[in-house]
DNA sequence: TATGAATGAGGATTCATTCAT
DNA sequence: CATGAATGAATCCTCATTCAT
């Protein structure tokens, strides 16, 4: 699921060096990228420095520098990782193969997964601030989303709102997604564990809003 | 209502250096800010450098460390504009003195004046993030988010939803204080002018949560 | 007694840029001249900027530059003030004019006096640091010490030891002011008030060096 | 003999940031400080710049400041360096295994032996400036000497003037061992090499005011 | 392949000095 | 003649990246 971003060119010197096939490599590589993600979350993106990720990950800064030829793609690896993980839980929620008898079910059990998979992956946010910050990691971040999009999201809220243009179904599944990430997001700020409350109100979002454009149809 | 932020120590290095009182000053400084957040939202974070701005606004390096201690005082600088601006907004149209006989059309109200902020404003979302990469930068916002919402947005809410406990009106209110913030960056994403279409999402995304809540007071 | 250096080109940038001749001046000139002894003794040498000078001294930083071509120039004229009032004390208790009877006494009365001098003008110490730093002010202070000793103290000594070479003379002369010099600075570092136990070892330092001298004549 | 300073917060700051174990580091570190110490000589404090000491030294920026956190730090080396020589020294001709039968010969083996140290390490001078220039260097010479004149000093003093009280003592030890620096310093500022004819100065001198006090004594 | 000392370009900041008012 | 805001060259120091071991 978590096909690599194709190596064209503009996004050669962000793809890592080379993919680890030995184990202790892979756990090399995850020990790396861990570090960084929590020194992210805890220090902040401009207290990040190399070094100190490789101090963290119990690694030297060569080996960071055998796995990534910089430290964006670094950034650029832990996004991929969890856009990984979300891809993983949208298809077994909503994917094709998914039982998708009520939507509000549907978006209840998507829900819960997600604010799980938040709760395992804290730091979501630090790295998607990471992100942000580079013209070039930004990129990779909104095909995702469109590719997403079409493999997933639409086809899911096209059951839903039949008759609503594709245009708009986009701008609908658009939005949910980003209210997912801003509420799950803000689920973990507060405190060390995940503030359910607030997973209660990301549900009455999400469905407030879809009901809303299920009204809509019916109206039209 | 723009009151600046307490100079309470842990703020001092970020505080302005000296508040331009002269009107030839009061310029500089905004060229200085108008500057930085042209070259935040143009070229990111990362590409910001002090000589940059300096010389964006047409100014001497030694001029922008005359006003501001360092370069995060300038992005702190920048946040409490458009804090104040926020602020502006919100005490006009929720505020004690605005017309609040639907609640309906006071969320309108706000969120059309929120959306020409934000067109005014572009490069409020670049700020953001600035804000978010330096821990220092973080808490003064959050301390904003604080304040507004116990002066103006809980008094709002609690109109609409007279039974609701104040502990909870408060997290719904930060939560559409956060969705306003969310969809209105993401009107302002693709490219050069506002997607008045994801204004409109926005505007049902709101309603519809609201309309959820009213509800579950009504069935309480 | 304080002539000016000559403005013999290299000093040329040193020198005042003019001697002010009015009273409101001159009292201008010297309260810089002040803060700056101050600054220096107060902060050290690192510390001392010439914007801190002009604050302390109640002048604008514009007034400053009127007065000195640069901040070197500020040192090299409180040098000069303090070598004018050396000479003044050295002329007076062992110049053609003083009484010398006993060369006991004139060297105690030498020593009371700058040891007086020392009192008022504390900060002698920090001035001369200030001076050791830049090669062309250190120029000057060679300049002085020949001409004082070839002036006033070759002579004096002569007198005392009437066979020892002019050589030697000049070097027990230099010897002779040179410790003058280090323990008035050290009289001063204690405390606020001058330590008198300091002065009187000075007092035995010199008696004793120069006893081992007439010895050494009578010995010849 | 050469303890290092303790590392007591206020000098965190100044204190080398790793001491060199390696011999390829000693040798880099040694490298930097003879350097620095040529330059503070040569060019004279104002005249030293970081990027001139690595320059100098055959190495680079970056290496400077893996040894030292600041280029105070590197003056602060430079000066406990000579500190050791000095304790060194002073240990062997006045210790507590040093043979002290005269006192005038242990005078004379201490004056030889610091002589040679100023002709191996000139720039002791130069160094010496340097560290009167900031406030926080020149506490750690304050508490090396006391902690000399406590431990070498005093003791050998209290040999030669029994009857003396601690104080004077102290006094006496202290206007010695400044005496030496003074004049050493001075022997070392005429042309290449040393000025023979100062160092036999300071033998008189020496020798002239502890004679005094051994009058003193006598006739107390 | 791992290490971490070494590198040095790059960027933040300072502070002496100028000059328009 | 005084002022002090404005200037920008000069300098310190950081930190991503390399490479010898």
């Amino acid at each position: 699921m978590t096909e690599p971003i194709e190596d064209d060119g503009s996004l050669a010197e962000i793809a890592p060096r080379r993919t680890p096939q030995q184990a202790r490599s892979k756990e090399r590589v995850d020990r790396i990228l861990d570090a960084a993600a929590q020194l992210l979350a805890e220090e902040g993106y401009n207290a990040v420095k190399t070094n100190h990720i490789a101090k963290r990950a119990g690694v030297s800064i060569g080996s960071v520098y055998q796995f990534f030829p910089n430290r964006f793609a670094i950034f650029h690896a832990l996004a991929e990782r969890y856009r990984g993980r979300i891809t993983e839980v949208l298809a077994e929620y909503i994917g094709p193969e998914a039982n998708l008898d009520s939507w509000e079910d549907a978006l209840d059990g998507t829900i819960d997964a997600l604010a799980e998979l938040w709760r395992t992956e804290w730091s979501f946010f630090a790295v998607w601030i990471a992100i942000q910050n580079t013209a070039e990691l930004r990129e990779p971040d909104d095909v995702y989303k469109n590719r997403i999009l079409g493999e997933l999201l639409l086809p899911f809220y096209k059951r839903i709102l039949p008759k609503t243009s594709e245009t708009r179904l986009a701008r609908i599944a658009g939005t949910v997604f980003d209210i997912y990430s801003l509420l799950l997001d803000s689920s973990m700020r507060v405190g060390d564990t995940q503030d359910e409350a607030t997973v209660e109100e990301l549900r009455l979002v999400v469905k407030g809003y879809l009901k809303q454009h299920v009204e809509l149809e019916r109206g039209t």
